[in-house]
RNA sequence: GGGUGUGUAGCUCAGGUGGUUAGAGCGUACGCCUGAUAAGCGUAAGGUCGGAGGUUCGAGUCCUCCCACACCCA
């Protein structure tokens, strides 16, 4: 028949063949061999091996930011430690000496409560455990964890020191915690402040907001009157002395916002009498504050009004012709309360003329107040503020309220007279020698309401100062331990100055911690990706002091002693003792933090400079981002293997907010700048939808089944194929995905190996005497070097990955493989053009492996392996090869740009012939190529174009192509198809006029002179 | 509610300073090969560029507002 019909009496000549040949198996079974090379890397001391061969190199360190010892690892910590992963093995092949010491944080309440728990469970009560019983169990429990993560971080092929990892409760970790934490004592940012937290009165602590649970529950609500007593003409009188310039009609205008001629017969004065005559009116569901009370909210965004009332029933708290400042939505509500018959609006108020009042107290200047209450209560402009339920005005007691308190901070400095008070003792009783409240109490020691609010609520009454009162259920906080009711309390909590110039001779960058910090994120550090920066500057522009105090058991405590009978703003209430921190941070290390909590531990350190007498030992215990923050000190500075600062923090980007930040302040206040030079940020890792994942809603993803599914290589892929500065996501579909991409690579790896099958150093042939299509291949890994090298420098993984995904598939496996097949099966063993091929496949082979190393670490090291076996061999111990800068050849690359672009017109119209059921096989075309382009034309003339479109042959002509022809986009370019002449090579299955006119029978003239030998 | 960020084919991602029919890989469909074979090659389909306004001769790209999602805070 045709010519393609094979003559089953011809000899099969397979053997004759250099056919690919490898034991490299196409389907992975990453489950269940990843292990096999784990236990390898650690049999021959892998990471050691690395650290003594690279010593002499530039050190690059990546500190580890710790994982809370408490649980399983879930996939934000698979993501997490996989790019520091790829961090830490991209810059050793990159040739620094590039090590990485996992931590762990080990202190702090989550631990503690577990215990706690188990405590419960055993019906033992923890405050009758010895502290150190407690600590003792929250460490053994903390050391558990450490155990299962590292294991757990290991299975991700996660390298680094897991031998001497760096733990913050390690005896020699918490002795440079206290260091540290005495630094801030001696350099002068460490005070005692006081702040509002939710306290229960039942168990005399205060909790973490975790440890609350919200229940309803019935609260007393009063509508108070507070009246003014300064209004804006009294302000003007004040604002005189400022700006003399001023008139009063000017004033009122801009108070007013007004044109003056609406001020007409209004005289400044009369509008002060008017608004003198008013009171504003709060609205509170916690009445025992108001004696605490020192300001009044409002929103300058809310609409206030004047209002009258018209009328009333005589015996009303709110009567006839008073007049009333209110929010205009909740003014209403607020009268019928008042059971007030009539009111009208007397006119708007702006939030300037809010500002420009000052209120009394309404116990000021009762008989037998003593005083307490004679200070004035200013007006101030906060956004907690809101007109949905209340009166538009807020009661402030900075003591007892989180929204207060941070009114307080805001206004502290423009309002010297707004003061913390102390009112409440922890027992919540009212300090006995406040005035008509003394010794009142919110609730008992069973959580039981008792007297305060009726006696608070009694005492406005009786003044006139009620105008409404009620009851109303809502949602309130509760302990989680005794269910009781909580209120908030002002304690005495430990402060560090973020504002306080330090005197410690770091101030190169600023002299106190804010200034430095924020120069540090200017000027020092790099942010990856960019915006973290601005993330991470606002923040620190804008936070208070730093609170390091926590009312705990389970961390390094605050080793500090205050002076007995002293007072926080006394210059000697802390003892600045360097003698006394050095015994500390001695036994600190001996004996571990537990050394402040055993027995006679006062004296121990106090003795014999002090007497423990007039020293209190303070208990409280550092938060535990005082921990993490100091990691920088125990695990860069004070080790071997760390540098100071760090090349490089990676973590997700909710810790601008916590590690970034805390390390941030604590290395500014120690060391005078930020700990780290660069900063890589990753988002969190979402469903297949975008969403949050949730147990309750079933769409999490957890590494381990991951793992068991597919292999660590495909999460480790999966966060490659990613864009890690964005949120990720993941799903089974994705997954699924990414193990695609993986099975499509490694088909490409295992090609190479099989045409690599018996390559001997000595078939290697010079660049200069290679085909141009080899001279191709090693141009493109010359442009793909520069972009390796780059992409991994600066964290850029995805794009790493994409563009040797896309070589791989695009330039390997669908052109250059598939046109080499022909040479690399059917030439001759010393053929130059198959030596040629076969010295790019292994600088390919040296090129590829080490470049997704740092990625795809089992595979690669598995393909290294099934060319380099051997107990010393790895492709971990390798560096990304050298390039030789003659590879590049860009005019070669453009002129080729040309020959694949006509290639893909070939192809289509052989698309056609193969559609039409013209041919099978490329093979049996040798189609006409219409060239109209002349530089076109030479590209392709110059080289072989069968070879090139893998047809048996290939006419050229340098005309307009025909009508007939078929084209592509570019219509300079046309194919007119035509079939192969002659007979199919029974060896090579090109389809030749000279085959079966040679000795062997039925072979081409290449392959008889291959056969001769 | 505030701050920060993200939103381009089913999936993962490209798309300097605004400019012709918005690209790649994977997946899908179809075809070919059977000497990479639970592979390989080719061709094709597939997109209101989150939405609505606006600036401009012209916007995925600039401006405004809105929506969705996430993180941090309240």
């Amino acid at each position: 028949m045709t010519a393609d019909t094979t003559d089953t009496s011809l000899p099969d000549y397979k053997d004759t063949l250099f056919l690919p040949e490898t034991d490299f198996p196409m389907r992975a079974g990453l489950p269940a061999r990843e292990p096999d090379w784990l236990a390898r890397w650690e049999e021959m001391g892998l990471y050691h091996r690395l650290r003594a061969s690279a010593s002499g190199r530039p050190p690059f360190v990546l500190h580890d930011g710790p994982p809370y010892a408490n649980g399983h690892l879930h996939i934000g910590h698979a993501l997490n430690k996989i790019l520091k992963d790829f961090v830490v093995r991209s810059h050793q092949m990159l040739g620094f000496d590039s090590r990485y010491v996992p931590g762990w944080d080990c202190h702090g309440l989550p631990i503690e409560w577990k215990i706690e728990e188990q405590y419960r469970a055993k019906g033992k009560n923890k405050d009758e455990v010895p502290v150190n019983e407690l600590r003792a169990e929250c460490r053994k429990f903390a050391e558990g964890w450490v155990d299962i993560q590292r294991e757990e971080f290991k299975r991700l092929g996660v390298t680094g020191n897991w031998d001497a990892p760096y733990l913050t409760m390690s005896f020699d970790a918490e002795a440079v915690i206290a260091e540290e934490f005495m630094k801030f004592v001696m350099n002068g940012a460490l005070y005692q402040g006081s702040k509002p937290v939710m306290w229960s009165v039942v168990e005399k602590t205060a909790l973490a907001e975790a440890e609350v649970e919200y229940h309803d529950h019935q609260s007393h609500t009063v509508w108070v009157k507070f009246p003014v007593v300064t209004g804006p003409y009294d302000s003007y009188v004040e604002s005189k002395k400022q700006r003399p310039d001023e008139s009063g009609e000017d004033y009122a205008g801009r108070l007013l916002r007004i044109e003056l001629t609406e001020l007409q017969e209004l005289t400044l004065k009369d509008l002060n009498d008017r608004l003198k005559d008013a009171t504003v009116v709060i609205w509170t569901t916690t009445p025992w504050t108001i004696p605490q009370n020192r300001a009044i909210s409002f929103n300058p965004s809310i609409a206030y009004g004047l209002y009258r009332v018209t009328a009333a029933p005589a015996d009303n708290w709110a009567k006839a012709g008073d007049t009333y400042l209110l929010a205009d939505r909740l003014a209403e509500e607020v009268f019928r309360q008042a059971r007030v018959e009539g009111f009208e609006k007397v006119r708007a108020v702006t939030a300037d003329e809010l500002e420009a009042i000052t209120c009394a107290h309404p116990f000021r200047g009762l008989d037998g107040a003593n005083g307490e209450w004679d200070f004035p209560v200013p007006m101030l402009a906060g956004d907690h503020v809101t007109d949905d339920a209340g009166t538009g005005f807020v009661h402030t007691a900075p003591s007892h309220g989180a929204d207060d308190y941070e009114v307080f901070l805001r206004y502290r400095d423009a309002h010297p007279e707004l003061k913390m008070t102390h009112n409440v003792l922890e027992d919540g009783s009212f300090r006995p020698d406040l005035p008509f409240f003394g010794g009142a109490v919110i609730f008992d020691e069973k959580g039981k309401e008792k007297d305060a609010n009726k006696r608070v609520i009694d005492k406005l009454a009786e003044i006139g100062a009620l105008i409404a009162r009620g009851r109303i259920k809502h949602s309130y906080p509760h302990s989680w331990r005794s269910k009781a009711p909580l209120i908030f309390r002002n304690t005495a909590q430990w402060f560090v100055a973020i504002d306080k110039p330090l005197d410690d001779g770091k101030s190169e960058h600023g002299r106190t911690i804010r200034e430095r910090a924020l120069t540090s994120i200017d000027k020092l550090v790099t942010w990856v990706p960019r915006a973290g920066r601005n993330r991470l500057y606002s923040m620190i522009e804008n936070r208070p002091d730093w609170v390091l105090s926590r009312q705990r058991a389970w961390g390094v405590p605050l080793t500090c002693f205050v002076r007995r009978g002293a007072k926080p703003e006394d210059a000697d209430f802390l003892l600045r003792d360097p003698a006394v921190n050095a015994r500390i941070s001695a036994a600190f290390r001996a004996e571990g933090a537990d050394a402040w909590y055993a027995e006679g531990a006062a004296e121990r350190f106090l003795r014999p400079e002090h007497d423990p007498a007039d020293w209190i030992k303070v208990d409280d215990i550092l938060d535990v981002w005082f921990d993490s923050g100091s990691t920088h000190a125990f695990a860069l500075r004070d080790r071997a293997d760390g540098v100071w600062p760090a090349d490089v923090y990676l973590e997700g980007t909710d810790q601008h907010r916590g590690w970034f930040h805390s390390s941030m302040l604590q290395g500014c206040g120690t060391m005078g700048r930020a700990p780290y030079k660069t900063v890589v940020t990753h988002g969190f890792t979402l469903d297949e939808k975008g969403q949050k994942m949730s147990k309750s809603l079933g769409n999490t993803v957890a590494p381990q089944e991951v793992i068991k599914q597919y292999g660590a290589d495909i999460l480790r892929l999966w966060v490659a194929q990613s864009d890690y500065t964005a949120d990720l996501r993941i799903g089974p579909e994705i997954l699924k995905g990414t193990a695609d991409s993986y099975r499509r690579l490694r088909n490409t790896l295992r090609y190479m190996l099989a045409a690599l099958d018996g390559f001997d150093a000595a078939e290697r042939v010079e660049t200069s005497v290679m085909p141009e299509l080899e001279r191709l291949i090693l141009h493109r890994l010359a442009i793909l070097d520069g972009e390796v090298r780059k992409g991994y420098a600066e964290f850029d993984y995805q794009g790493v990955f994409q563009k040797l995904f896309t070589f791989a598939t695009g330039d390997l496996s669908a052109f250059w493989f598939d046109i080499r097949k022909d040479a690399l099966y059917c030439d001759a063993a010393a053929s130059p053009r198959r030596q040629a091929a076969r010295t790019v496949m292994d600088i390919l082979f040296h090129r590829l492996t080490t470049w997704l190393a740092p990625i795809l670490c089992f595979t690669m090291e598995e393909v290294w392996l099934a060319r380099f076996p051997g107990a010393e061999s790895s492709v971990h111990l390798q560096d990304f090869p050298e390039t030789p800068a003659e590879w590049r050849d860009e005019a070669l690359a453009a002129k080729w740009a040309r020959i694949r672009g006509a290639r893909r017109v070939v192809n289509g119209a052989l698309e056609i012939a193969r559609r039409d059921k013209l041919i099978g096989a490329s093979l049996e075309a040798a189609p006409v190529l219409y060239i109209a382009d002349p530089d076109t034309l030479a590209a392709v003339r110059s080289v072989d174009m069968a070879e090139i479109c893998i047809t048996s042959d290939l006419q050229l002509a340098g005309d307009e192509p025909p009508a007939e022809a078929f084209r592509a986009e570019d219509p300079a370019i046309g194919v007119v198809f035509e079939r192969a002449e002659g007979q199919k090579c029974a060896r090579c299955w090109k389809v030749l006029p000279d085959v079966g006119h040679h000795a062997h029978a039925g072979v081409c003239g290449r392959c008889e002179s291959v056969l001769r030998g």
